[in-house]
DNA sequence: ATGGCAATGGGTAGAACTACCCATTGATAT
DNA sequence: ATATCAATGGGTAGTTCTACCCATTGCCAT
């Protein structure tokens, strides 16, 4: 398997191999899917890569895999694929978070420059996923106390102002404050709260 | 003058006038513009709101206003809105950064819907740019030397390796250092470092 | 050329943080 | 019931940061 896929799911046969065929002639790694079950199932996550994604399918359509994919895997760039589209289904997929939207009467070469682009895109999103996964994985390593006073810390409170509100003694913040530091693997406050940001920056929005 | 604005930007005034009403007519404060310069000129930025815009006009097109627009108030939603609409020219408005796309034949309700929902995000997005627009202005009384150790500071260096790394000594360091939290206003570290990445993640994408 | 400011560096004191050591309590798991 | 671990707290030392004081150099502008 290639570092970098472009998958695709279409339930038309021919589609899927015209599209197959046109990206591996520009040296792409391509997986196919009939359908967007068979996609969730298969689909990890864990390579870079794009979806280049049919609108109308039996069963699960385009649209709602879209959605699914925005809350699971959100840093899969999605290239939304339809026969005959409308402005409204343009829209709706690109508020939805589709990367583009590409109709398949287009030209060739502006389905390869739209895929290179949402490939160079993916590749950046994935490596930011890569770091935050990995703090995600040391955050939950963290007990309950040791959580509260590292979200205190990254508010900017001094040890004896937490020990003082949580009704503790400032040798026991200390020592909380030691295994964030640890557990979280950061040598320093700044990459502490870097770190913190960019988790929560990107699962509010 | 409200606080907040509905601004919309069309050529042909019956269009104008009719949304004008229907805005209105939910207790919404209207500016209304005939083109695109003319809403260049007139707006500044200094309260929330949102635009209506026209896609098809004489002189600045709505899309030439919308790039304009997002690299100059990208806290501005913007709503495309057209007569004739065609994929091509929604996803080309969406992905150019507009909040959403609405064709003139939509309904009253749903029109109303999505500018309520423009007036909410640009609220937020409103309060944000408050604040970046402040500490920018604190952050450019650093001279070129606090700024530079500031930028160490948000790297996690401390003030022995910054006074190593730049030939200083620690005593130089430390009354840069005191500068830079006096002058940003800031009461802590992990302030500091929220509003840097404030400013740096909002203009770097 | 005198005033203001950026940049440089020193002294001293205190506050805050880090890194080790030590211990007790209580809950949970095998 | 014995082990493990989270949570609690103490001691002591060393490092780092903050807050004041002081000074010199050099540049730029009125």
């Amino acid at each position: 398997m290639n570092e970098v896929n472009v998958y695709i799911v279409d339930d038309d046969p021919d589609m899927r191999n015209s599209i197959k065929w046109l990206l591996e002639s520009v040296n792409l790694t391509v997986c196919v899917f009939d359908s967007a079950e068979q996609f969730l199932a298969a689909y990890t996550g864990d390579t870079p890569g794009c979806l280049l994604l049919d609108v109308r399918m039996p069963g699960m359509g385009g649209l709602r895999l879209l959605e699914n994919l925005r809350s699971t895997h959100p840093h899969l760039p999605v290239i939304m694929f339809t026969g005959y589209g409308d402005v409204d289904m343009a829209v709706r997929a690109l508020k939805t978070g589709a990367f583009d939207f590409i109709e398949k009467t287009a030209a060739h070469q502006l389905i390869l420059d739209r895929v290179q682009l949402a490939l160079v895109v993916g590749k950046n999103l994935h490596l930011r996923e890569l770091e935050r996964g990995k703090f995600k994985k040391l955050l939950v390593q963290l007990s309950p106390r040791e959580f509260e006073v590292m979200h205190r810390i990254i508010q900017g409170q001094s040890n004896k102002v937490i020990a003082s509100e949580l009704g503790l003694s400032e040798r026991t913040v200390e020592k909380h404050r030691t295994n964030v530091m640890g557990k979280t693997q950061v040598r320093s406050l700044a990459e502490l709260i870097r770190l913190f940001y960019l988790l929560n920056l990107e699962e509010g929005a």
